[in-house]
DNA sequence: TCTGGGGTCCTAGGACCC
DNA sequence: TCTGGGGTCCTAGGACCC
């Protein structure tokens, strides 16, 4: 809590959504609905268009489908959304040493920390700097929420949405905050909002005039207490640059349930293995081995073993995931598993002899020469998000939204495909827009291709044009 | 076409120890 | 020995967030 609105939120506008649009400027001024394409897919950003038509985050692909049939539907490229991600983040720390990313697109700074502000009017200044670089660098709109805490600066980029910046002037945050819902407080979800209701609460103003000891006997003390200070407009929780991860997980939705035990143990197995690539990419090993499994009634269950010490290998982390998944019933289908690790610590202090003790039990039953097999063991999954990391290598795959190139018609975006034939739409982030041609999924002329940078000239970022991974060349017979 | 994937934090009970 | 109380670790589940 300060006495100046120096504390700064910002929310890029319907992230990925407008990271497509800003890519292929054919979609500029439609409904652009981002997420999962199969069967179970969900709606990861809709482009404010869309959002007209009532769909929004999280909601089922197919129901988005109904409600906006003519909307583009594109695949998540994380990578490219990332790549755009760190352009801002990387103008957020030109504002400040203290800066909190919360997500891909959200972020809190620090402004004082920074020494770019300490009145109202000199964080506005920064605030509007900020979302004027941001245009500039990436092409993409965001939100700045000025406050005097967290709390208050997140509720007022909520507020200037889209395109805008809100300050909060420190003192009217009670009156601001009284009349609204309990919703908008961070923390108060579907549950504890209709908790609330049953009290009789759904005013921050009703949270305010109850008691502490009530909202803790009907929250529980954490939660009880922390409600009770938010809704007096009271926050002081600081900026925190850097925190360490506590876990890392893997985990896969089947588009049909599984039954098979065999193929239930081999997807474990492979999430085991996918979960360590990244648990090592990350610089850690870790204690707690923990199984998932959502049931086809979506009923979903957890279940976790400790070892002795942290382990980053793989074989290790497989046979725990496999003993878990020993223990638990699949008879009627699994919709979904998953493998994390908890208990993370540095690699580097990781603790080599304990290590050797867990191999060598969880070896009992044969695994041969230890340690020199583990780490390229598989070097499969190649990161999250790339399109194609769980393509087959024989048969092309073209997913809606994927970057490619063409030999004579040059940068394109896969616009669909189906019975043997892809469809592209050539255009660049500069263009006009562009053309759409069909091809044969196999033509040798296509091959996918790295985003290009959104704005001209700032050659970072994406990648570069140019580089393709076309993996053995297109004839794939 | 009914429900993703990656996280965080909290609670509660039991084991175990002092 | 009729019975306490606190602290920590582990496990499982739930709410919430983007």
């Amino acid at each position: 809590m300060r006495a100046a609105p120096t504390i700064l939120h910002l929310d890029m506008d319907a992230f990925f959504a407008a990271a497509e649009q800003a890519a292929k400027p054919s979609l500029r001024g439609k409904p652009v609905i981002v997420g999962g394409l199969g069967p179970r897919g969900v709606v990861a950003t809709a482009s404010y268009e869309a959002r007209r038509f009532g769909v929004h985050s999280a909601m089922p692909m197919g129901q988005a489908r109904r409600l906006a049939p003519n909307a583009a539907f594109l695949v998540a490229r994380f990578a490219f959304y990332r790549s755009i991600s760190e352009q801002v983040m990387e103008l957020l720390g030109r504002l400040s040493p203290l800066v909190e990313p919360l997500s891909l697109d959200e972020a809190f700074v620090d402004l004082e920390a920074g020494g770019v502000a300490d009145d109202s009017a000199s964080a506005r200044a920064a605030g509007e700097r900020l979302r004027a670089d941001i245009l500039a660098t990436t092409g993409l709109t965001g939100s700045v929420g000025l406050a005097g805490s967290k709390m208050i600066a997140k509720i007022a980029s909520e507020e200037a949405k889209p395109d805008g910046l809100v300050l909060i002037e420190p003192g009217t945050e009670r009156e601001l905050l009284g009349p609204r819902s309990v919703r908008i407080l961070p923390g108060v979800g579907p549950a504890t909002g209709e908790h609330l209701r049953r009290a009789g609460m759904t005013t921050v103003a009703d949270l305010a005039e109850a008691g502490e000891d009530e909202l803790v006997r009907l929250l529980g003390k954490a939660h009880g207490a922390s409600l009770h200070r938010m809704a007096q407009g009271y926050d002081d929780r600081p900026v925190v640059a850097e925190r360490d991860a506590k876990s890392v997980s893997v985990e896969d939705t089947f588009d049909v349930d599984l039954h098979d035990r065999v193929r239930i143990r081999t997807e474990v197995e492979r999430l085991a293995e996918r979960c360590v690539g990244r648990l090592r990419a990350s610089g850690h090993s870790g204690r707690t081995i923990v199984l998932k499994v959502r049931r086809y009634d979506f009923s979903t269950l957890t279940r976790s073993e400790t070892l002795r010490g942290p382990t980053d290998d793989p074989v290790v982390v497989r046979e725990a995931a496999g003993r878990l998944l020993d223990a638990v019933d699949t008879t009627g289908g699994v919709r979904l598993l998953g493998v994390g690790v908890s208990g993370l610590a540095d690699y580097t202090q990781e603790d080599l002899f304990a290590q050797f003790a867990e191999a060598a039990e969880a070896t009992a039953g044969g695994r041969d020469t230890g340690e020199a097999e583990a780490p390229a063991a598989e070097p499969a999954a190649s990161l999250p998000g790339g399109p194609a990391t769980t393509a087959p290598a024989e048969e092309r795959h073209w997913s809606p939204g994927q970057d490619v190139r063409h030999a004579v018609h040059g940068a394109g975006w896969v616009q669909g495909s189906g019975v043997g034939r892809v469809t592209v739409r050539f255009e660049e982030p500069w263009s006009a827009p562009g053309r759409v041609r069909t091809f044969a999924v196999d033509d040798p002329d296509l091959e996918p291709s790295e985003p290009l940078p959104l704005v001209r000239g700032t050659g970072r970022g994406a990648g570069g044009p140019g580089r393709a991974e076309a993996a053995g060349g297109g004839a794939a017979a």
